[in-house]
RNA sequence: GCCGAUGUAGCUCAAUGGUAGAGCAAUGGUUUUGUAAACCAUCGGUUGGGGGUUCGAUUCCCUUCAUCGGCUCCA
């Protein structure tokens, strides 16, 4: 016999060589049903494996990442099973889970049409209900290269050719496909009741842009069929919140072609809603020390050459001008404007730390393929800052900022966050012992706080390691937004000093940050977030007065004026309509407040309040009226 | 940039190898309106651009531009 000791402490007396799965059934039938993987002394295995000694057990369900993750590895074999079989002509290479659903990527010569995803799908259901069993074989490397080669899947012989000699590597096989994989796996395909295949695109072989493209089809399963329905009504209200369809919707932005792509058309409700943002973030700048700064677009080639942005930056920048001789380059960062202003004077250590703001437009060369509305431009505003300091005063610059920031964005309505310590790229400038530093004082900051982060290896600038913070919106999507990157590099290349108590020189430490990002990504992060209906102190029109025919003109033309010199921003419908037209305009415009005028307003000198998305709220005086929108504005904007 | 798809009026979408159609929007009029679409009329398109095949192309082919979904990259 051998004790198994769960979770909650209790210990279970089972068998020697019984499996999670009997430990399962013994709690009960349903948890059983419900198992994909187990953990046994925080290994994962498959439920079916016997148990041989006493162990520490943790049982996964679909409830779990961990389960998810097995669930959708699982599906992803299933998917290359009904692959090969409907064209056995395809070489499978490989096909992990992902935070939704799971991929395998194809070596084909065409592309997966939508019929053959249909074709495909069918299949898969077909399989599941024929319940196969994910069986696991163990052997050495030697065996399965030859396994695989007699198979003809050269992707699975350069996997296993990479690896060292000698390594023990384990296969999975349900019905006639076989695949390498470290597992663990479902117990059968049965366990996959419901079956989306959502895309298929093409991808590079290990993700390298000089291997050969393949055939990547994206899809998604659930337990039941019902969890499937949610997630598509979720991807539906995704659809329906795309700021590109609410940016033309609401008049809010344009991009054209005329133009160029990746450029952005503030229209006017767009860019007073960026004032507005912009108005505050100078705000709280202020607030918080920063003094603002406003640097040219424009910067000569030595300049960037000194940056270090020629050498390790310039995929991304646009190609020189020449002026009068002289190569000048339009800028894709703001750092070198404000380390030229910091050295415009000989600094003491008095004055630090100096924090430059400044809203500063930037343009980089961004491949046509990536580009996406708002949130990945050719040209946008960062939100930047450079924070020059001391050493000594480094830690708590990047706590301060890391408060600084959150409450910023707790200000637009953002409330969860994930955080990321990104370390050296290797492209990078800087020694790594230096690196290796200034990647210790960020994750002291990180943990003084005790903020929870991952680690994005690699992920830093090219100057500096960084901290990245992204928001979760109402969704559950994250955004990138904030990023704190330290720079210890700029400051070298510049000679940047200032003249310490010691009466010498001293190099500064440099802090880059950005807390929104981009006003553009922002900005379309915060219309999905939002679906349009921003909160009141955002929106472009705060209420529309309507008055019910041309009679009530004058009187509507009387509160219009009144609300404006409150400094609401008010607008007013005179259309030859009846007031459902332009009520329903108002709606769909998302207008938070209508004031419906008539004779029975003007009889009392009262307003009808109609809230968007709630409906009449009945006659208020104007007074009671601008109360209740103020309160409705403060309300917000309190959780700063 | 790469793989794939798409491109018809301001928007949403029809149609066909043989002179392109609807709804909304816009414009003019009628109506003077009470909480999500009044009525009538009118305007609007070299079917993204260029080239080719064809007696004839918006439809088929090539090319180019743009967009969409991915890949690589990223604020």
């Amino acid at each position: 016999m051998i004790n198994v000791t769960l979770p909650d402490g209790a210990v279970m007396e089972m068998d020697k060589g019984s499996s999670a799965l009997d430990v399962a059934e013994k709690i009960n039938h349903n948890l059983a049903l419900r198992t994909i993987v187990a953990e046994v002394n925080g290994q994962l295995v498959d439920v079916t494996r016997p148990i041989e000694e006493d162990a520490a057990l943790l049982l996964h369900t679909f409830d779990s990442e961990i389960g998810r993750e097995v669930y959708w590895h699982s599906s992803a074999h299933l998917m290359a099973q009904a692959v090969k079989q409907l064209f056995p002509e395809v070489k499978v290479a490989i096909g992990p889970a992902i935070e939704n659903g799971f991929y395998y990527d194809f070596d084909r010569d065409e592309a997966f049409s939508d019929e053959d995803l249909e074709k495909i799908e069918e299949r898969m259901r077909e399989l599941a209900q024929e319940k196969q069993r994910f069986e696991r074989v163990d052997m050495a490397r030697g065996d399965a290269t030859k396994k695989f080669k007699r198979r003809h899947e050269p992707y699975k012989v350069e996997l296993l050719e990479a690896m060292p000699r000698g390594t023990r590597v384990s296969v999975y096989q349900q019905g006639d496909f076989i695949d390498l994989c470290r597992g663990p796996h479902l117990v059968h395909t049965g366990k996959i009741k419901a079956v989306k295949l959502l895309k298929s695109a093409g991808a590079y072989w290990r993700g390298d842009e000089r291997n050969k493209m393949l055939k990547r089809i994206y899809g998604i399963t659930f337990p039941s069929k019902k969890e499937l329905r949610k997630y598509l009504a979720v991807l539906e209200e995704a659809k329906l919140r795309d700021h590109r369809k609410l940016g033309r919707e609401l008049d809010l932005f344009s991009i054209s072609a005329d133009v160029g792509p990746g450029l952005i058309l503030w229209h006017p409700n767009g860019a007073c809603m960026r004032n507005i943002i912009e108005d505050y973030w100078r705000k709280r700048h202020v607030e918080n020390g920063y003094k603002l700064v406003s640097t040219p677009h424009l910067g000569k080639a030595q300049l960037w050459k000194t940056s270090g942005h020629l050498d390790f930056y310039s995929d991304s920048m646009f190609a020189a001008m020449d002026i009068e001789g002289q190569e000048y380059y339009v800028k894709p960062m703001n750092c070198p404007f404000h380390i030229a202003i910091y050295k415009t004077s000989k600094r003491s250590y008095r004055e630090l730390p100096l924090r430059y703001a400044e809203m500063g437009s930037v343009y980089r060369y961004e491949k046509s393929g990536v580009l996406h509305g708002l949130m990945r431009v050719r040209g946008f505003t960062v939100d930047d800052a450079h924070i020059i300091c001391t050493p000594g005063q480094l830690d708590e610059e990047v706590e301060k900022l890391l408060t600084f920031s959150l409450g910023m964005l707790r200000g637009f309505g953002f409330n969860d966050f994930a955080f990321y310590l990104a370390t050296r790229p290797e492209k990078a400038v800087g020694e790594p012992e230096e690196w290796d530093l200034a990647t210790e004082s960020l994750r002291k900051a990180l943990e003084k706080h005790e903020i929870d982060f991952k680690l994005d290896e690699g992920g830093g600038a090219f100057y500096g390691p960084k901290i990245d913070i992204k928001i979760k919106d109402s969704l559950g999507r994250y955004w990138q937004c904030t990023t704190i990157q330290f720079d210890f590099n700029l400051a070298e290349r510049f000679e940047m000093e200032y003249i310490g108590s010691d009466n010498q020189p001293h190099r500064p430490y440099m802090i880059h940050r950005a807390l929104l990002g981009s006003l553009e990504r922002f900005f379309g992060v915060l219309i999905e977030h939002y679906a349009g209906n921003f909160p009141t102190w955002l929106c472009p029109t705060q209420v529309m007065v309507i008055p019910v025919s041309e009679n009530f003109k004058h009187f509507a033309q009387r509160k219009l004026k009144a609300l404006r010199k409150e400094g609401f921003r008010a607008e007013i419908d005179l259309r030859n309509e009846k007031i459902g037209y332009k009520i329903r305009d108002a709606e769909m415009m998302k207008i938070p407040y209508m004031f419906i005028l008539g004779q029975r307003e003007e009889d009392t000198n009262s307003v009808s309040i109609r809230r968007h998305g709630e409906g009449d709220l009945g006659q208020f005086t104007l007074e009671e009226a601008i109360k209740k929108i103020e309160a409705d504005i403060n309300n917000v904007k309190d959780e700063e």
